[in-house]
DNA sequence: GTCTATAGTCGGATAGAC
DNA sequence: GTCTATCCGACTATAGAC
């Protein structure tokens, strides 16, 4: 009953062009009003389709859902890879402790990019979001596909970069501080436009955000190699 | 219709005592599964009470939810003014800048220990989440009960320690990301327990957590004094 | 104040026409 | 493949017994 699970190449047909709408529509009003929250009308209504046409292609609702998750998990990934300077998330360590430390800061250069500025990211982290606050089986697939590989490839150019052990408690703790600092603007968006009295945050914003993460980085690096010399 | 709203108290009769366990039990359900994931009928029996009883109290269960929004209010706010080292969210600068920077550090332990380490946070966190990604009237008074005023005072200390403005940009958003760094453990609680083998965090893991996140605001706050001598 | 019964609404899934 | 009609279950809110 399933088709070609990749939604994120070109609808051929018109079916697949249904398909897509359909997994597209379900992804913004999940991650806006939660899987609960979003009723199957809505998202056929979203998506210029009937209400029909998701058992047809998903068979259920959960159907859906897991065909969003596919969609998250190719997007980020091809995000994340691009973010990481590789296409694979190489496992070939820098040359040069400055050249690691450089890597990390375009990671978090591109990571934050892609996280504050791009409308369509919103969505994506919201669903994680909810994800990670109540886990399903998505979790898994996000986690092994994105969270795991992009962390300890940071956690390899942080050890690179500082002298540290890539695996130690300390180096894994702080690569998650290095990603939290980024991600909370745009989990605590709301807050932070009104704080900042900025109408938005869009690539103006963005760019300060991530110039003084990067001066953050590179204090916390600095700190690390004087008390490891 | 109402009665007082202040559900912290002691209930003194046996209908606070109903209003009080309704609204601990809707906090509960809201933050694990969302306001429309729960129905009237889960919290009721959560609550041992019965599904008028919601109707009598609170009206509808938008009611609930508001009832359940004061509450939270008064929680945070008791947390983050304890956190910044005073009942009330002094305006009074420190002595030194020794003394401002003891002060941060003290205040990320207090606010990291809460948020990562205590139960009842994950219920608290999971519901300013939800409003900061779907805000309601709920959000206004979170902001500037919370958010607007302990990020100020964050801002006046990290001025005190550094040199730097207070109201400035640069401090505003460094100030966001001191926080970010710490509540990312809450959020992405699932994804850390995994990538660093805990079973949990509990105090232990909140502990070791907090001093790197001490050790994180040290370093900034050394690089910014170095870069304004 | 507490509890029950019920009215009215909406959502997911299905069957079947086209 | 697309679309409609319909069933069944679950929900909120209300009225009223006690």
């Amino acid at each position: 009953m399933n088709k070609p699970r990749n939604v994120a190449q070109q609808a051929v047909s018109a079916a697949d062009a249904t398909r897509t709408a359909l997994v597209m529509a379900a992804l913004s009003l999940f991650g806006r009003q939660g899987f609960d929250g979003t009723s199957t009308r809505q998202i056929a209504a979203a998506a210029n389709a009937n209400i029909g046409s998701i058992a047809y292609h998903f068979g259920s609702k959960e159907g859906l859902r897991l065909a969003a998750v596919d969609y998250i998990v190719d997007t980020i990934q091809a995000v994340a890879a691009q973010a990481l300077g590789s296409t694979t998330l190489s496992q070939t360590d820098p040359a040069s402790p400055a050249e690691a430390e450089a890597q990390i800061e375009a990671a978090v250069e591109r990571m934050a990019g892609f996280m504050i500025a791009r409308p369509e990211a919103g969505e994506i982290v919201q669903f994680v979001l909810r994800e990670l606050s109540t886990p399903t089986d998505a979790l898994d697939r996000i986690y092994s596909g994105v969270f795991e590989p992009v962390h300890r490839r940071l956690c390899r150019l942080w050890a690179a970069s500082t002298g540290e052990t890539a695996e130690s408690e300390h180096t894994r703790i702080t690569v998650f501080m290095m990603i939290g600092q980024v991600v909370y603007f745009r989990i605590a968006r709301a807050a932070v436009v009104r704080r900042m009295g900025w109408p938005d945050i869009g690539p103006a914003e963005a760019a300060k955000v991530i110039s003084i993460a990067k001066e953050n980085v590179a204090a916390v690096i600095a700190a690390r190699k004087a008390g490891k010399p």
